[in-house]
DNA sequence: TGTGACATAAACGTCGTACTTTTTGTTCCC
DNA sequence: GGGAACAAAAAGTACGACGTTTATGTCACA
């Protein structure tokens, strides 16, 4: 689950970047390019331009004569996709899963008001294949399928939204889910009811329904902060 | 308003994102990192690290033997404040204004109401003081003043809901009031509903209610969209 | 004529080195 | 003790060379 294909650049970049999200480096530590490159055993070139991918991040600030100087928590940009990947994949996880759907719980039920009224037909088949997905995968460990449904089905009520930063914050959602589904104890099948609330809310999207889509959008983000609350210390 | 310091690479970076943010070279559109160079009479090293930069807001794609193409908005990190900034400075800033104020009205009541059960002592002091300070800054043609005081009081806000997400928002809608006031016909004083609507705000936040802080955000939030739909076209 | 293998070249990717600039710590003199 | 000149450290910039990938054109062969 890293950046894309091979390259130095790439690799340096996301070990770096996941190192500092992990805490590896606290705020204020220096690094020097030199030492970098020696230790990943490329070029100083490529060092520097991580640095500065890091840097347009605010996950580090580098100044002459100092050094890069890791920036503390509140600079980072966390709605970079990429910055979400690598802190989910860190110590404190559970707390940046209940910032992020606590985030879904503000955004998610005003972009299903907006779905309802501007989802185009298409969106609305889409959506409603995504519930009966979701129904077909929802027993039997098919934990995979359901969370591929899960991510479709949110996707297309943030598009649908026909707002940009909603339809944007696919990816964030998308991590969040499977985030949820890979690294927590989910052992048994999805909650059920969460289950039938997709199926509704995908009807009231295609009959145009703002309010009710609002209404079943913060339920079933409740349902995922309870659920938070319940298998999260 | 460009990014930081001197320094090459921020003139090139800057001055790129703004023109393909501008649309100035539209999505498919191949730069070669040899012309840019030249055109920016800087050597290729500096180039090579805007374009890793640029590639990591997915504002261009980089590859071997084809070059560093556009990408198309809908790749674009849009909730990189840098991103934004050059977005506001642009031809479609109506668009985006609307986009993001849209974001802050699903965000901000929500995060009000947190703000309302979490903000401390300090913070309530704090609040009240902006309140105040738009109060007096809301007539006679202050716009920069009161402009300060309504960025810090909804930075506050957001920053006060105790939640990461919503707290660095700050930055978005710190863009997004300054694109308002500067941009926009804005000859008049500001609104002196919105004015009391965030004094009364401060006050429910300071006395614990949650309830009353959300709806009246909510209020601030349908009092700013309504104010684009007159002014912009 | 169509298809596949192959050669070519274009552009990015990486490297090493040398030089410049800025910042900071230190030393020396008053 | 304080301030100014100086020295060193680290990032910033430049340049040239070579490696690597891959789109594309060409040629042979069926």
């Amino acid at each position: 689950m890293t950046t894309q294909g091979p390259g130095l650049h790439t690799h340096v970049l996301d070990t770096l970047g996941l190192e500092i999200a992990a805490g590896a480096h606290p705020p204020g530590q220096v690094l020097r390019t030199d030492e970098l490159a020696q230790r990943f055993d490329v070029s100083r070139t490529v060092v520097r331009e991580v640095i500065r991918v890091l840097e347009s991040m605010h996950l580090v600030e580098s100044r002459r004569r100092v050094g890069v100087t890791v920036r503390p928590t509140e600079a980072w940009n966390v709605y970079d996709p990429q910055v979400i990947r690598w802190r989910l994949a860190g110590a404190d996880r559970p707390r940046q899963l209940r910032s992020l759907t606590v985030l879904r719980s503000a955004i998610e039920p005003v972009a299903a008001g907006l779905a309802a009224r501007n989802a185009t037909p298409e969106q609305c088949a889409a959506l409603t294949e995504c519930a009966l997905g979701m129904v077909a995968t929802s027993r039997g460990q098919q934990l995979e399928g359901y969370l591929e449904h899960d991510i479709a089905f949110h996707r297309i009520v943030l598009n649908a939204s026909g707002n940009e930063m909603f339809a944007r914050l696919g990816d964030v959602v998308a991590e969040v889910l499977a985030g949820r589904t890979h690294h927590q104890v989910m052992f048994e099948d999805p909650d059920p009811a969460a289950v039938t609330l997709h199926v509704r809310l995908a009807e009231a999207v295609r009959e145009g329904d703002a309010v009710a889509a609002e209404r079943l959008t913060k339920e079933i983000a409740v349902g995922a902060l309870h659920e938070l609350d319940v298998l999260a210390p």
